[in-house]
DNA sequence: ACCTGAACACCGTTCAAGT
DNA sequence: ACCTGAACACCGTTCAAGT
């Protein structure tokens, strides 16, 4: 199948047992056993991803949870839906370190310590995040989840506070940040060094973002 | 299946048939019947990435071809095969241009010109040339075409240029760089307004070039 | 040396029957 | 309301037979 993933990375927390509570069909709340299958599936999957990565065989992930393909599909209409809650708890940690940010002294410092922290994020399973991170992020895409909202409101916001104090020049568009950031990990993915590599990368775009603005982009010819 | 493309790129070049003329496999000419299999298989896969986008399923190519789904995979042990056997001519026009490029008066233009006609390239196909360079780019991987080899020099030597002639800061590594910019690309594919988004990304990178390297890479925590 | 095309394996999706 | 699992459809890959 596929080389296999050096370290697990921790379980998904609570919030992920909080999108459980309620159906995603219904908004009332699941039946016991409903749910204990949601949450089988989703522990399930998330193994299976860091084995197989994103293309780990859905029947495979049902079987391991001892549910019938059927039910997966019930719970999970589509593939994307299904690795949108196994990341849901990663993103809800990145949102409360944001949070925190926005008080630090140093807004700059700040803004590049959240966008390493997001960078690890989407490196996880195999840039898998980031391709749900860039996704979420078109504009006319109603699968954004309420993490990734979130998520965007908190960078923009830390964005906005270095520009302020003067550290970042001009205006950077947040969701052009964010996908650069999705991009770096994306670039990584496979490559021997990645994180490394990464790393001199978001370097790079945070010298970009530290430049005062100039427009060079003219058309093709 | 996918929405479809607007356009259809241009077709493959002279540079296609120049591959054609020897087996991939044994170095010798290939036979007139088989050459012209390969020709066939390969213009029909370039419209059939264009319609479906790069999973497009190879028995539908084959049969476009008029020949058995065996003969396709003769020529083509692995889609990626293929789809570098489709790129190679837009590949070459850009190592073309690079080269042109490599003498002109303003080494930072040079570079910012040749790295918009890169992403330009790298946005073909859905960003499917955008995830083949990237591949091409990995250090351990023995699949790097003699077309991305040359692609990559040209950038490393425009790069160099702007460099020396004082533009750019510092020690930015040529791969990085055209990372972001396949990186770019693929943040980008299917976003409504993609191409205004590209050319924003671009110039933050191209800004980060400009920019005094400094390295505030200090570890996560 | 190359091509054909049937056979096989794999995997996602649906749906009638059951609780 | 939810689950089961067989049935179906789709697609990539192989390989024996043919030229």
């Amino acid at each position: 199948m596929r080389k296999r993933y050096r370290t697990i990375p921790p379980a998904g927390n609570g919030e992920v047992i909080a999108l459980a509570e309620h159906g995603p069909r219904t908004g009332r709340p699941m039946r016991a056993d409903a749910r204990r299958n949601y949450e089988k599936l989703v522990e399930q999957a998330r193994i299976a991803f860091t084995e197989f990565g994103v293309d780990a065989p859905l029947d495979e992930i049902s079987r391991r949870a001892g549910v019938a393909s059927g039910t997966l599909y019930r719970h999970f209409p589509t593939r994307l839906d299904l690795i949108e809650a196994v990341l849901a708890g990663q993103i809800a940690e990145l949102v409360n370190l944001g949070r925190g940010l926005l008080t630090a002294e140093d807004a700059s410092a700040a803004l590049s310590r959240w966008l390493r922290a997001a960078l690890a994020h989407a490196l996880t399973y195999r840039g898998l995040a980031a391709a749900v991170m860039n996704s979420a992020l078109d504009q006319d895409n109603d699968r954004a989840s309420t993490w990734h909202a979130q998520m965007f409101e908190v960078g923009a916001a830390l964005l906005a506070r270095a520009r302020r104090s003067g550290a970042v020049g001009a205006d950077a568009d947040p969701a052009d940040v964010l996908k650069m950031v999705g991009a770096i990990a994306w670039a990584v993915q496979d490559a021997p060094d990645g994180s490394t590599q990464a790393d001199r990368m978001l370097t790079l775009l945070m010298n970009g973002l530290h430049a005062p603005h100039r427009s060079d982009s003219r058309p093709e010819e």
